[in-house]
DNA sequence: CGACCGTTTGATAGTGCTCAATTCAAGTGG
DNA sequence: CCACTTGAATTGAGCACTATCAAACGGTCG
């Protein structure tokens, strides 16, 4: 079922008043730039755990902006195999596969209950035309993405299974710290599947990891809460991939 | 050495008449706004084998569009592990990793002699925001480059090397066909090393490979020549992923 | 409280890596 | 023109890392 045709939808509400808008818009835009920016989301969603945003296939009509929640997005191959391309937390971007062919080239399901802003794709062509720093706003959107997806490629071309999951675990905590989150506690808003299929390992090697790290005192494991308590050594193991 | 700062400049040559427009501009354009395309490449640029297009953090003036030849991309982390993160060839982009930060995130080497358009990043932004077909083709460009890497994350953190090589092939050729080549012949631009980067692979599981596919008799491998005896198995390789 | 899903842990196997030697191709200079 | 050098590719042997299969445990939520 495709939650984005069937939304459970919230009142119309304005990027104007949005405390998340300069992460996810550009910065520093004159008030009445910022009052056709509302023109924009045409629609505020809530997803429940499990909902999906879009499926892969479906036609590609908006981007998405994560107002709050948690948002897994991925990829399968014909036979089903499945790939975690990514987690989207407060006021990232995602939907942006669907450009090219006009259909999505992925799922987007909510991991945990999510509130997400759809921009229209067409109006935000238009309003980048008007507003050149929203035009370059998007792009950077866009390369900042690329950029990131050749973090992955490294890290799931070149790292070992420790290295890779301390990496994606201090990402996490950068991120969630840059939200006015902890630096040092977080709760997993995934299981050690996903987990694994993004990171190109087996849950049980995932969980294997996890285990050696709390023994090995740098992390605290208690099910989805995890503590660093060694961030140090964290980045020691990120950055074996550079002692060699 | 920077190539772009020491080019061996050619004469400025227009998109107008270049062969290869539709490939990298968008297709059923006036002829006045032709005119304004123009005006985009400020220059060709002639690469030698080895050269670098860019480095990694140099200031991010231009995307670059391939004319002839063959280009790799790669980044690499702080201790030099390199990831090859993508192999270019005639009317297809690169550079989009430059705009987030005005800094290019990885390198572009010349695998061999080849000629690249500069397309200057800040006139194209001016001319997206004139030429709406641009604009939409600008942002299909970024999103098929996204696609593509879901695909790659798919690749390296899903299937066997046997698999992943199977598809880099196939893809290679897809690509080559496209351009008027042999759909089962082909001479790679590549060393072995290179490949095995791109798949996140070692340098011997790439040639022990070659070496298991030619006495299987799907190939014929005669150092960097390969030709595809039997593209049917080889498809059934790279769909083995699909099988499970 | 019981069922179920997710997680942990163990034993074993397999895939691809490491280290090392050899072969091959293409230059380079005497 | 041939010996020599150099970088790339091939091949072998042994091993490390992660996957696989299997069982038990634990938390959560009807």
């Amino acid at each position: 079922m495709n939650a984005a045709l069937s939304p459970h939808a919230a009142p119309a509400v304005a990027c104007s008043n949005c405390k998340l808008r300069d992460l996810c818009m550009p910065a520093g835009l004159a008030t009445d730039q910022i009052a056709q920016m509302d023109q924009l989301v045409t629609r505020r969603m809530r997803l429940k755990r499990g909902d999906a945003l879009f499926r892969d296939g479906d036609a590609f009509k908006a981007i998405y902006a994560v107002r709050s929640g948690f948002i897994k997005t991925s990829v399968a191959n014909a036979g089903g195999r499945e790939q975690v391309t990514g987690f989207q937390m407060a006021g990232e971007i995602l939907g942006l596969d669907g450009i090219v062919t006009e259909h999505h080239h992925g799922d987007a399901v909510a991991l945990e209950d999510s509130e997400v802003c759809a921009i229209h794709y067409d109006r935000l062509e238009t309003m980048t035309r008007e507003i050149p720093a929203m035009q370059h706003h998007m792009h950077k959107v866009m390369s900042r993405e690329i950029v990131r997806e050749h973090g992955m490629m490294l890290l799931l071309g070149s790292m070992r299974a420790e290295e890779r999951l301390a990496a994606f675990l201090l990402n996490l905590v950068k991120r969630l710290q840059a939200r006015g989150f902890s630096g040092s506690e977080l709760v997993l808003r995934m299981t050690r599947d996903e987990i694994g299929s993004y990171l190109g390992l087996k849950l049980e090697t995932v969980s294997r990891l996890f285990s050696k790290l709390a023994v090995d005192g740098i992390l605290e494991v208690r099910q989805r809460h995890i503590r660093i308590a060694d961030s140090r050594r964290l980045q020691a193991i990120e950055q074996e991939a550079v002692a060699l």
